[in-house]
DNA sequence: TCAATAGTTTAGAATTATTATAATGTAGAT
DNA sequence: ATCTACATTATAATAATTCTAAACTATTGA
C-alpha cells in the first residue's frame, strides 16, 4: 500500500516540499481509521517510535504549524498550560474530561446545532466552537 | 467611600488572608463598574499604575490563580499564546475578534442555549463554553 | 500587648515551552 | 550533475511560568 504517494501530493498541493520528515509525520498523523487530538509531546514521542532516526524538537515545531496555517490541523485549547491539536479539521465540538485530560469529539446528534443571533458588527463568524468540561460525579473539580 | 472593608470581607469569607497586595488587586479587579478582561501582563500594569511600590510578579502568578481556584476569576484560553483572565465569573460565552483580539462577552440574547444531547457515561458536566471567532469581513484570516 | 506561628511576599533562580539562528543537508529545476 | 531555494538540525535565545528560600506580616492566644 504505497500510501506516501498521497502523502507527497498532499505537501505538493499546500506548497510544502515532501522531505523524509514530512512524510514521516503525515504517516503518523494521517495514515489511521480515525482522527485524533495529540500534544507536541505526544506527537514527538510518536514520531520517535516510528522512525530510527532522531527528528528535530524545531522541524516538528515548525511542521505543525506549517500544517495548521494550511489547514490541516487545528488547535484546540484547554487552558494556557493544556492545548492539543486535532487532525479533524471540521467543525465540530469537544468534551474535555477533566479527570483524565482526554479530549473527546462530539458526534453531531451530541450538541444541537448552535445559534448565534447577534454578531458584532462589521465582522463575519469563522468559528464556532463548544468546548464541554465534564468529570467524575463525585469528584472534587479542579 | 470604604470600599476596601468589602474586600477584605471577601478575602476572609474565602479563606484568603487580606494583605496589601491582595485588595489593592481586588480594587483594581472588582472596584469597576463593568467586568473585564485581562491576561497576566495587563493586570501587573495596572496595578503599577495604581501602586507607588512594586508587587512581585510571583505575588501576580499566585493571587490570580488563588481567586481563580475560589472562583474569583476564570479563565478564557483563545490559543496556546493567548489566555485571558475574566472578572465575569457567571456562565456566559464570548466572541473572540481576530482582528484586534479583543475579547468580548455575549449576552445571553446573543446564543441560544446550547442543549448537548448525549454526555460521557458517568460524567458530568462541569461547564459549556461557546467561543465565537469573529474578523472583518474583507481580511485574510489567521 | 506581644510573642509565636502560619501563611505571604519578594527577588531571583530554575524550569518549561517555544522560537530564532546559522551551519549543513536535500529536493527539484535547469 | 549542478545549482538554488528551501529544510533540517543542534544549539542558543527568549518568554512565560513556577520554585525557592529568606524576609515579612496578619492572626492567634497567652
Amino acid at each position: 500500500m504505497p500510501k506516501n504517494c498521497n502523502f507527497i501530493e498532499k505537501l505538493r498541493e499546500v506548497g510544502l516540499r515532501p522531505t523524509k520528515q514530512r512524510i514521516k509525520m503525515c504517516e503518523v498523523l494521517y495514515n489511521r481509521e480515525k482522527t485524533f487530538h495529540f500534544t507536541i509531546n505526544d506527537l514527538v514521542q510518536m514520531i520517535s517510535e516510528k522512525m530510527s532516526e532522531k527528528i528535530s524538537l524545531a522541524t516538528v515545531y515548525n511542521t505543525v504549524h506549517a500544517f495548521e496555517k494550511k489547514g490541516y490541523l487545528k488547535e484546540i485549547s484547554i487552558d494556557s498550560h493544556k492545548s492539543y491539536f486535532d487532525t479533524n479539521t471540521s467543525a465540530h465540538h469537544h468534551f474535555f474530561d477533566e479527570d483524565t485530560h482526554e479530549l473527546i469529539d462530539c458526534d453531531e446528534s451530541d450538541i444541537d446545532k448552535i445559534n448565534i443571533r447577534k454578531n458584532i458588527t462589521g465582522k463575519k463568524i469563522n468559528s464556532v466552537e463548544v468546548l464541554v468540561r465534564v468529570a467524575s460525579d463525585n469528584q472534587i473539580q479542579k
